[in-house]
DNA sequence: CACCGTGCCTGAACTTTGTTAAGGTGTCAA
DNA sequence: TTGACACCTTAACAAAGTTCAGGCACGGTG
């Protein structure tokens, strides 16, 4: 790395060692001799690691806004809230613990603001009432933080533990139904696809026939 | 604190100190100090701090598997899966950061098998196909565990921060709807049960006829 | 050109925290 | 009485966050 640090680079280089060691590793000499520095130099240009901290969950939840902004009105609230709900996931699952870590982050950003207005315009438009569509978005929001929180768990800690047969062994005598269950489950996109659209069809319940 | 260290006093204390001050306060030596011994006298309890932390989790994971096993079948699906997820949601509010620091822990322990099983059956029973079921339990796990860290986050970071004035004077000029959104929003209980029963609406679509 | 302030970094060192080593003190059985 | 074992203590180490004093390079100013 050349020198030259900034508080971008720095937070950008703590993003990369979180994705490649983990929350555990992400220390402040690691992240330091990363940049080709010493661990005092980072502290020229954050108060503390905390702030360091704050910092990424801000870049993170930046990128999270962009990319809900950047949904294009379909002319379905439906198609747009799933759009909303895809970009969520596929942010949080850019950062190892990625949902776990930066979720419930406030961001004091008035880009977040303008972003959740024009979400809100969206969906009175469409026929919700205002606490409503203020609903619609939280829901949302719940729903894909902890469907990826379980999803990381699962596909991050060591793998090999939650491969169907192993299951069965371990489970030993009876809960049939639990190992049956196991072996129908899917991981993933379809999983995914396939909940989103039942917290969907929830939502087109609140709306005037 | 009496002497006489055992492994769930350890675990208690643990869950209290959490509780009072916080997750960085809970230190080995500060916990060791609560309970009136040195802190390397924890270790003959337990392996290291990681153990105690899974054994925090399973104390709590187990507790919500109890209150969710006492749930008596009340004829209704949607009672039963109502009941579920406000008992799930009371122990994560029983800890600070409850859901966002218990939440995805996989208990390696029979008893959640067998409760899982007869949530299963319930459902089953009720007309969704094993697959749906799974669907079912799952979806409502991850709504509460999203639920209680945005909820937990804004009640338990410094408050004051979040009154609508405050907020409103904060927002400046623009995002009209969000600040109409933010006084007409409420929290705690009437909230989760509206969104809860858009959940369970969108569940109910699954079901035949 | 010399000077000096300022921005950015280094080296050493301090503090807190997790953890280990070695050794005490009690109880209970042979 | 003597071990053995369970449980705890004190001392100490290593790693991590953080601070402090100083150094090197630059730019502008006399």
């Amino acid at each position: 790395m050349a020198k030259g640090i900034t508080r971008e680079r720095i937070v950008a280089a703590a993003l990369e060692l979180l994705n490649d060691e983990g929350m555990d590793a992400l220390t402040v000499r690691a992240l330091a001799s990363r940049l080709d520095v010493g661990a005092p130099a980072l502290y020229w240009h954050v108060r503390n690691k905390q702030e360091l901290l704050d910092e990424m969950s801000t870049f993170v939840m930046r990128r999270v806004t962009d990319a809900v902004s950047a949904i294009p009105p379909s002319g379905s609230w439906r198609d747009d809230v799933a759009a909303y709900a895809r970009a969520l996931r596929a942010e949080y699952l850019r950062h190892r613990d990625g949902a776990r870590i930066f979720s419930g982050t406030r961001l004091a950003d008035p880009e977040v603001v303008k972003a959740k207005e024009s979400w809100l315009a969206r969906l009175t438009a469409a026929g919700f009432t205002l606490a409503e569509a203020d609903d619609v978005l939280d829901l949302v929001i719940a729903f894909v933080v902890g469907f990826v929180i379980e999803e990381q768990e699962r596909t991050q800690s060591e793998p090999g533990r939650y491969s169907p047969d192993e299951r069965d062994a371990w489970l030993g005598e009876g809960a049939e139904l639990v190992k049956a269950a196991g072996h129908l489950r899917d991981e993933g996109d379809p999983r995914f696809e396939r909940q989103l659209d039942i917290v969907l069809d929830g939502l087109a319940t609140r709306l005037p026939t």
